[in-house]
DNA sequence: CCACAAATGCAACAGTGTTGCATTTGCAGG
DNA sequence: CCTGCAAATGCAACACTGTTGCATTTGTGG
């Protein structure tokens, strides 16, 4: 069953793109359908290798990458850099739950995974200075890429 | 005149070079030299098109490469991706200092405080996961940058 | 000085991202 | 429903960053 409005809590991707004033093209709206279903920022190779959707041809390699620069231009999505230099790209309503806890990036994969704890209280600022966002990040190896490396 | 022997401030990069346990090559003594001299942490690229020193070839490019590897694996370099996802190396000594307290990244101007908190402990990992550094970042507007945009 | 492991130079390759251009498509207006 | 056109796509070719294999050279302990 295909859903064929929205709701309050989860438009529709389709009309996320539309009220961003781009063309809703079936290329968007399966990409910005991973970014939110995703819980991690993904790579653009990850994104490749997506399960083609019923029917549906895979993404050209080149219209992926133009995908996702719309999506961020339309501001839909955040791009961002991982450990290894690779741009990761996340849903921009995804940004506002990973506030609330740690992550820690692998820089064997540069996977980046959401743990349990909160970010520790901000210290103190120096007058003027304006807080906008805390990021407490852990940088090592995942259980994955430790055990290749061991 | 040229330096024979160091000083308790600044060893000679060929001696941290010996003492780290590797063999002292020109390529490394040049890459280092860089390094501790240079006051942003600096590109492959950006090094590879280091003036030559008097009389010495450039060094090869896969060299370079392996000579910067290998200097980090030795603990006399750092290396870190930038923003546009490209490695940067620095002096293990010019980073040292700054492990040890949060730094603040304002968001205006680009600029990198050092506060005087340090960061908190670490939450603990998953299962199989292996901690290599912990990243305490605040962004936000510095108080210049803050001042302007109001 | 010698032997030998470590380091180098070169060629080829892999992964990530971009550009140019001809073709297709979403969609606004009739 | 058509139709036109800007926007988006597919494909080939390219640029940049980084890696691997292998023959040759070099640093260093003995
Ligand atoms: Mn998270
Ligand atoms: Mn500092
Ligand atoms: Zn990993
Ligand atoms: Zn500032």
């Amino acid at each position: 069953m295909v859903r064929a409005s929205a709701t309050a809590e989860e438009p529709l991707s389709s009309e996320l793109i539309r009220a961003a004033g781009v063309k809703v093209t079936r290329g968007r709206v399966r990409v910005l359908d991973a970014l939110r279903a995703a819980r991690q920022p993904l790579s653009h190779a990850e994104m490749e290798a997506l399960p083609a959707g019923a029917g549906d041809a895979a993404i050209d390699r080149v219209t992926l990458y133009r995908v996702l620069d719309s999506l961020v231009a339309c501001g839909l999505a955040l791009k961002a850099v991982d450990t290894r230099g690779v741009f990761r790209f996340s849903a921009a309503g995804a940004q506002r739950q990973h506030a609330k806890h740690v992550h820690f990036r692998c820089t064997g994969c540069g996977g980046v995974f959401c743990l349990k704890a909160e970010p520790p209280p901000p210290p103190r600022l120096p007058r003027g200075f304006r807080l906008q966002q805390v990021e407490f990040d852990l940088r090592g190896l995942c259980a994955g890429c430790g055990a290749l490396a061991s």
